[in-house]
DNA sequence: ATATAGGTTGACGTATACGTTAGGCACGAC
DNA sequence: GTCGTGCCTAACGTATACGTCAACCTATAT
C-alpha cells in the first residue's frame, strides 16, 4: 500500500488540466516530480501541490506570485514566513478585488444607462417609421 | 473660426494617452486622419471618435469590438443597425460582468477564510514561540 | 549651415499562460 | 518487425494593447 504515483496524463486529467499546462508549471519551477530515465513520474505530494497552483490561479495569483508561496514552503520549516507572506498577499488580493469591484459597479452603472439610452432611441425610430407608413 | 485641427501629439496629449496609441489605433482602422503631405491632421470629429473609443474600452471592450461599432456609425445613416448593435454588446457586456460580479465575491469569501487561517494559524505560533520562550 | 523640435514608418519587445506542431524514443501487441 | 500508444524536448504561435527603439524627413530658428 504505497503511495499511488502518476504519469503527466494520469495527474492532469486527474485535476482537469492538459498534460502541457503540468510540464509547464515544472518548466516554470512550481513542480519538480522524479523521474524514471526521461519519464516524469508524480507522487501524491506532487498532486497536492499541483492543487495548490491550481487553487492560486483561481483565485487570481499569478504562477509567479504561487511559486513565490511554494518556495517559501520548501524553505521555511516554521512555516512563520510563510504565513505572513501568504497573508499579505491575500490582504493585496483583496484590497485589489475591492477595487474591481468598485469599478465594475460603476461599468455596470454606465453600461445600463447606455442601454436605456440606446432601447429609447430605438423606439423613437420604430414611431417615427410607422408614421411614415401610414 | 474654422474647426481646430491638432497634431498627433497634441490630441494625444489632451486626451491622456500617447501618440503611438493614436497612431496604433488608425494602424488598427479605428482613426483616419487627413493627411497634409506624411504628417496626420486631425479635426474634432477624430477627436470625438477618439473619446469614443476610450470610453469604449473604459467600458471594457476590445479594439475589435469598437472598431465594428464604429465602422457601423460610418455605414448606418439610419443608426438603426448601429443601435441594435450597441444594444447586443452592451447588454453582453452587463452579463458578463454581472458573471464577473459573482466570481468576484466568490473569491473575496475564499480569501477572507483564508486572511481568516493564516491570521489564527500566526497568533497559535506566537503562543508557541512565546511559552518556549520563558 | 546647423541645431532642435516634432513628425513618419517599420519592426521587435513586453506580459501571461499555455496551445500546437514537429520530430523522436521506447515498449507491448500482433 | 512494425503498428499504435504514450512520453519527451524544442520552439514557434496566440491574444491584447501598446512601449520602445532605430533611422529618417522636414520646417523653423539661429
Amino acid at each position: 500500500m504505497s503511495d499511488p504515483l502518476y504519469t503527466v496524463t494520469q495527474l492532469a486529467n486527474d485535476l482537469s488540466v492538459t498534460a502541457r499546462t503540468v510540464r509547464f508549471y515544472e518548466d516554470k519551477g512550481l513542480l519538480n516530480p522524479q523521474r524514471v530515465g526521461n519519464t516524469r513520474v508524480y507522487t501524491h505530494r506532487d498532486r497536492a501541490r499541483l492543487i495548490l497552483i491550481l487553487r492560486g490561479k483561481r483565485l487570481g495569483f499569478t504562477l509567479r506570485e504561487i511559486k513565490e508561496y511554494l518556495d517559501l514552503y520548501d524553505a521555511d520549516p516554521t512555516r512563520q514566513e510563510q504565513l505572513r507572506a501568504l497573508l499579505k498577499r491575500v490582504q493585496n488580493r483583496i484590497d485589489s478585488l475591492i477595487e474591481q469591484e468598485k469599478a465594475l459597479v460603476e461599468t455596470l452603472g454606465e453600461l445600463r444607462a447606455i442601454e436605456q439610452q440606446a432601447q429609447t432611441a430605438l423606439a423613437a425610430q420604430q414611431r417615427g417609421s410607422a408614421r411614415r407608413a401610414r
